[in-house]
DNA sequence: CACAAGATTTAAACACTGTTAAATTTTAAA
DNA sequence: TTTAAAATTTAACAGTGTTTAAATCTTGTG
């Protein structure tokens, strides 16, 4: 798929179709938040965005191809996140992104669990490829651990490659569960960075070691 | 659901009923083993059987009913597996729980993965239920932790009740790794115990710790 | 043994999906 | 304005899970 980025001409007829394109996403957004992932259904968000059915395959094609452009908004709203890294101590950083991302979520909490939830079944986190998503995102958890281990912080013990890729998956399972149902988003704050924490513990030196074990233990207050 | 324990009376109706379920079952299962959990079709699980849908559903229900059927004996099997705990140091009795669930997933791999998707889509994994299967999974890792405190393997710096549930979640997301088809039975091997273990060097004694580390060492290699 | 009552199985349809072919309408250029 | 291309719609197709009502079989009894 070529997309275009320079000059558009904005004819009448782009410049409509442009519009229902986003009206069509839009309500498939709200349709998603509100009545959950499985509620997707084309004649419906048809009707919604005040069109036919052929529309939406001509404007932007089936089904999976609506959850794809949805799920890479999502994906580039997360990459956003994770960029804004705060400076300081490790397990602050990471607490911090947490953060970020549980308050990113609240903002409309329906909608960000039923997206990820497609996103998972869509298989779109696969891990094999270099340069899929996952890959992507599990990079900055190792350079985390990479910069922890010259700063002091940890032993070095444990190779980055093989913490960080532990540390995501603290992450991931915290917001599956969440996106699941299993628990809200205090819950998806408190077991992610526990997770993290114990991790970080395991390949830590004494001091930062206590620490990590103090945060832990307000966690699960 | 009353399920009938003492002096069936099997008649030659009620076995002939009984005889057709299991057939079903035992359909349905290769069914989804050879071509997926999506393929699982009443229709084609009829045809499979030699009956009629409405059938299907006189003898065991709609297709939740199905899947329900297929995953409780699957979590039947695990509970087995996880009760038959082997004596000895404790990273050894989780190691050994993760090659015993790996054998067993390597039986009929593709049958496995695919009741686990399932069983994830039916939200039959859910926590909050004290007697859902959760909650009587991760018990087993918790007493596990207070055991090796007891013992001075671990510090009991972290409670209980928090490294135990963490323990499971690293099994749980490898499996789930694996189920969706990310990385295969070694890898799962490989990442169940990785982030077992590391778990637990977060809260061991030195000795403990030096152990754990070596066999994660091991584990990357 | 015959037979009626009741449970079981079947054929056929229903309701609802995602998707697409052909006809119609709208748009931009000649 | 005429005309050809592009976008939209009408209407259908093919495939799901599920259910209704009729036919069939099993069972205990006269």
């Amino acid at each position: 798929m070529v997309v275009e980025t320079v000059a558009p001409p904005e004819s009448k007829r782009e410049k409509n179709m442009a519009k229902r394109r986003d009206t069509i996403l839009r309500e498939a957004r709200t349709l998603i938040a509100t009545q959950g992932f499985e509620a997707l259904k084309i004649r419906e968000l048809a009707d919604r965005a005040g069109l036919t059915v052929p529309t939406i395959y001509n404007l932007i094609g089936g089904k999976s191809d609506i959850l794809a452009a949805i799920i890479a908004e999502l994906v580039d709203q997360l990459q956003i996140i994770q960029a804004a890294t705060a400076s300081g101590p490790v397990e602050a950083s990471f607490a911090q992104q947490i953060h970020d991302l549980a308050d990113h979520f609240a903002t409309d909490e329906a909608f960000y669990r039923a997206a990820f939830i497609a996103g998972d079944r869509s298989g779109l986190f696969e891990q094999s490829s270099p340069q899929g998503i996952y890959a992507r995102f599990v990079h900055q958890p190792i350079e985390a651990c990479r910069r922890a281990a010259q700063e002091g912080l940890l032993r070095g013990a444990i190779a980055p490659e093989v913490l960080g890729p532990q540390i995501y998956g603290c992450y991931r399972l915290a917001r599956q569960d969440w996106a699941n149902g299993y628990f809200d988003l205090n819950q998806f704050r408190a077991q992610a960075l526990t997770g993290i924490f114990l991790c970080l513990a395991a390949d830590a030196t004494p001091a930062f070691r206590q620490r990590l074990l103090a945060q832990i233990s307000d966690l699960s207050r």
